[in-house]
DNA sequence: AATCCTAACTTAACAATGTTAAGTAACGGA
DNA sequence: TCCGTTACTTAACATTGTTAAGTTAGGATT
């Protein structure tokens, strides 16, 4: 079956240059320069080329985000080799906090847009793909040793907790940084307070 | 000079017939919604007429977003009479999150749409139209009664870490609530968690 | 070998959007 | 009475996502 592998093959070439185009659009100039158009000017082709591989524009942007979400995850793997589970926290948090800052329109996408869509092809609790289940980890072992107060004993609410207060601290910079109504203060430091305020607040003293 | 300030009254009328029209189109039926047509048609007047009593649509709906601004720091009202600023911070968290829940489109425009424009006529510093100035209020009298923790001096920071986290839980339900990739705890259990996890992490023991 | 069919496109078009250009009607001041 | 400004309307433009209707090339079928 040689022809038919070789056209499966060219068809997921294409695929690839597809979201390749649309993820350097979406990087360098936004989410907004993300037009079918400008893709398909981008690989040399029709802008309905596209929906031959894709059913619209949505279902695009869902596998792009795919895609950074593994990449997101995979960025945690160095830190999963540290072995006391609050410096792996903070390091967690400062990784989480770098990516957000320096990928602002990723994380706009994966994590500040409504998602209509469901179905993505992430491997659910597998760490290295999947950063909740990452985060879950520390909060686990964490719990096994005893260092959480003792009325916090729900592992998924309190890796949701921490998650959330990172997450507000990020996306607040995202969506609101020009803004001057509030003075601001340096980021790394609300970063910073945030993670003591996390580690402080949840944790027993000491 | 009668008709002077007659033509400024009826000028001054269409304006907000404009935005209460945005407006409901907006809590309605979200953001995507609001088209300069649909504004237009619910006003009988034709689309082009707006423009002359706002520049664009993004100008209507930054002086929409005031608008919330202002209601929504009205909403805090009642907790100003609190006198303990630790349960009033509790009760402003709880409200905060309220708000979010129950307006989410509004919620999404106001803190989660990175904004363009930098003008507002918020009466910066006055807790009763601006929300953060309110925040800090209570973060200042905590600070006078020796509450925070010796390490936390900067009141402006401290009210923005709070602030985050409290946003990170609203945020995140608004953008990821259908997301089933994470065994969502209910949003009510994930606020009080927060809450208590920013006193704990930021008061005294005690 | 001739035919057919389907996969992979292209061109043209549609409907919806924000926005602008050009025209018009009314009304107050000179 | 005339003029000009104010407050619009109609028509149009450019840009978007998306679909309809071809077209072409190459493997499969008879």
């Amino acid at each position: 079956m040689g022809p038919k592998e070789r056209r499966e093959r060219e068809r997921e070439e294409i695929r690839t240059r597809i979201l390749d185009a649309a993820r350097e659009l979406f990087a360098n100039e936004g989410v907004e320069s993300v037009t079918m158009r400008r893709i398909a000017d981008r690989i040399e082709y029709s802008p309905t080329a596209i929906y031959f591989h894709f059913r619209d524009k949505e279902a695009l942007l869902a596998e792009l985000c795919d895609c950074d979400f593994r990449s997101f995850a995979h960025g945690f793997a160095a830190i999963a080799q540290i072995p006391d589970p609050v410096e792996r926290l903070r390091a967690a948090g400062e990784a989480y906090v770098s990516f957000g800052l320096n990928n602002p329109s990723h994380y706009r996408l994966m994590f500040m847009t409504p998602k209509t869509t469901e179905a993505n092809t992430i491997a659910k609790g597998n760490p290295e793909e999947d950063a909740y289940a990452f985060l879950k980890i520390i909060v686990v072992d964490l719990m096994e040793q005893g260092r959480f107060r003792d009325d916090i004993t729900d592992s998924d609410l309190a890796a949701q907790v921490i998650w959330s207060a990172m997450h507000g601290m990020v996306s607040l910079e995202i969506a609101k940084c020009k803004d001057e109504w509030v003075e601001w203060r340096p980021v790394a430091d609300r970063a910073r307070a945030t993670s003591e305020m996390i580690i402080n607040g949840l944790l027993k003293e000491k």
